[in-house]
DNA sequence: TGTTGACCTAAACTAATGTTAAGGTTCTAT
DNA sequence: ATAGAACCTTAACATTAGTTTAGGTCAACA
């Protein structure tokens, strides 16, 4: 309808809304934080160099890894904005990406085990239990983070729950 | 000290937080958003079982697989709140949460395998590759998900991204 | 008794990730 | 030429998970 056959070169914000399956909105949020670049019409629309739906794809990809937008976008930032990723630019960043993705899935994989180990043993009883005090977090948690002081007998006390 | 040698039954906010690492906001948070229940004394403070650390050492372990906290306070729910949860409300609790980590472990083992696969290909090319259209994102996703249209010849160039 | 530390509430603020609304402009098709 | 779709900007709102601030009260120790 009208544009069928026209390899335009550039995509409007809707095209590439439609294309990436992302909202306008959303388009317009990663513009403003820097993860994409447009270059305006005399009418002041974007129009977006086509490599854009590339980069929104990698965008996408490593939004799923869990890595918050901006660290995507500090990566990014060594890619030129008009131009597509290169294998190599590619390449670093998702080797990068999938450590990070490794770490996490290591992590939550150690919490499923003792989570397992601790279904139905009346665990979660203080000094024993790894779930209560895994030793990762000792180091690198918040302001809040100690050592949890749970020792005293009342705490000791079976898990039928009559206090 | 004063309170050396006092067994006594029940924990002051401060005394919470201490022991179990949140920080005192942090535990008003909660009880305002009804994960937790406290009495309070004649001046008015905060008085928590002994239970409430059991109680937040299961919130806890819950919010490190990714559970919201709605959701916790939700499975919360059918534990009394000033008895600690038995063996049995443990077992049914944690083998339900040990599902959803299953769930998203799994999810970001396939993810990481095709990063995996991905990496070095020169991939990312459109509709042959894995991570650019997961068929698992198309049922669920908001209202802008949608099939990547992302067959146009000219997005089917190489990766050298000289446009 | 006085001061200090722990506690109280309510409201505002933070950060991430966007969406929605309001009011106005441009583009495209007929 | 004009209607409607698509676009523009700015600002406010939403959600999750809290923290911070302000102003005041309570409790415990010397």
């Amino acid at each position: 309808m009208g544009k069928s056959g026209v390899l335009h070169r550039y995509l409007s914000v809707g095209e590439v809304a439609k294309r990436s399956g992302l909202a306008v909105s959303a388009i317009h949020f990663y513009e403003r934080k820097g993860l994409i670049a447009s270059i305006r019409t005399d009418g002041n629309q974007r129009r977006f160099p086509r490599g854009i739906l590339r980069r929104v794809a990698i965008i996408k990809v490593a939004q799923r890894t869990g890595i918050p937008l901006a660290e995507i976008g500090n990566a990014l930032s060594g890619l030129p904005n008009n131009r597509a990723p290169t294998t190599q630019d590619w390449e670093k960043l998702s080797s990068r990406w999938r450590d990070d993705l490794d770490a996490r899935i290591e992590q939550l994989t150690l919490l499923r085990d003792q989570l397992g180990k601790c279904i139905g043993c009346g665990c979660l009883s203080i000094s024993d239990c790894p779930l209560r005090n895994p030793s990762d977090e000792l180091a690198t948690d918040g302001p809040g983070a100690r050592l949890l002081e749970l020792d005293d007998p009342q705490d000791h006390e079976p898990l039928d729950g009559t206090s």
